[in-house]
DNA sequence: TTATAATAATAACGAACGTTAAGTAAAGGA
DNA sequence: TCCTTTACTTAACGTTCGTTATTATTATAA
């Protein structure tokens, strides 16, 4: 009810209307009438439709992707990637919902072209991110490019799974799964 | 011009409209200028809206898809794989869309409960199909499982990244990703 | 030729959309 | 006290949406 309150709730109910429905399928009216509001109180604290979609897009979503991105903490690569992608499991509702959205725009199934170019240039730092990484464990291995190329693809699909289609993945499935594709440089760790 | 055509360069249009702006996003209007005709001809030859688009989904994709898993001519498992996906790239461009839009209905993110339900029933037909395909490839091996849940799920992002991405896979990126998955059954081929 | 069916367009319907103008109620500082 | 700011509502605007009633044109078959 109080000042900072309402703009939250306002924001929460729009990443539940804009997962289920998507951009043009909400209506400013049925967020108005989730959190129990008059319709005008929505410009009052967003400039329009379109802001507040990038709003969530633009702060709440790589704010979850950084806080992902800063779990760097490894000891073993086989269980620094299984925890990476186990831990999706647990995301709160919210953030579970701003990462399908976002993962929505990045597929360009909803937003702007605006928006598609912000993800492009994170999508441009994930490869080298992750051949950094695995570096340490891929001197003694002749195709590197291939197996940092598999496990990212393998993560992504992970993610998705967790993320978009909303089912749990087991933490030894997610073992198994990375184990295979990174065996050939395991042994090394 | 003549009968049938027009249907079709309707159906066609819209593929096109719900692939760039989704269900909601996409207006009868539009659809009517694109293929230069009046704005009741759509009702003429689709009842409404949502049936147009069910046609795409139930028609067309599933087409699409049962085309793909006819290609069954294995003798080598990875060059199987590897032509599976590798064919994705010279999709016309139509079923390109149309694969594009069943995907996002699968990853519900459009369509309605309906078509994803139609969808599940595809999908569950998924692993075991697979998991039949590799079992001379993998009766030799204890963790057949993972490695037919892993295939599964590299494929799918490639996939992704053709269709959905619009991405160009080049044939030994794929054969160098798949041996990655297969390499410790590929020896028993 | 005439009747019938298929193919098309014009114009409009009510409903719902994004957005805003105008005003109210309460609170805080001068 | 009065004034300004903040938080909010009612009511309406112009537009666009999906959809349809009505009518015209063309093709086919009798």
């Amino acid at each position: 009810m109080t000042e900072k309150d309402l703009r939250e709730r306002i924001k929460e109910a729009a990443v539940e209307h804009f997962n289920k429905n998507g951009y043009h399928g909400t209506t400013i009216r049925n967020i108005a009438k989730d959190v129990n509001c008059s319709l005008p109180m929505i410009y009052y604290y967003y400039k329009n439709k379109k802001e507040l979609f990038d709003e969530i897009i633009k702060k709440e979503y790589f704010k979850i992707l950084k806080k992902q991105a800063s779990l760097l903490k490894i000891d073993n690569i086989i269980d620094f990637y299984t925890k990476f992608i186990y831990e999706l499991n647990s995301l709160s509702n919210y953030d579970k919902q701003v990462y399908r959205l976002g993962i929505k725009v990045y597929l360009s199934f909803d937003g702007d072209e605006e928006l598609m170019d912000h993800m492009d240039e994170w999508e441009k730092s994930i490869l080298p991110r992750h051949r950094e990484l695995l570096k340490p464990y891929t001197k003694n291995v002749n195709n590197e490019e291939a197996i940092v190329r598999t496990l990212v693809h393998l993560l992504e699909t992970m993610i998705v799974n967790i993320v978009v289609k909303d089912r749990y993945l087991p933490k030894d499935e997610i073992r198994e799964e990375i184990s295979i594709v990174l065996q050939s440089c395991a042994d090394n760790s």
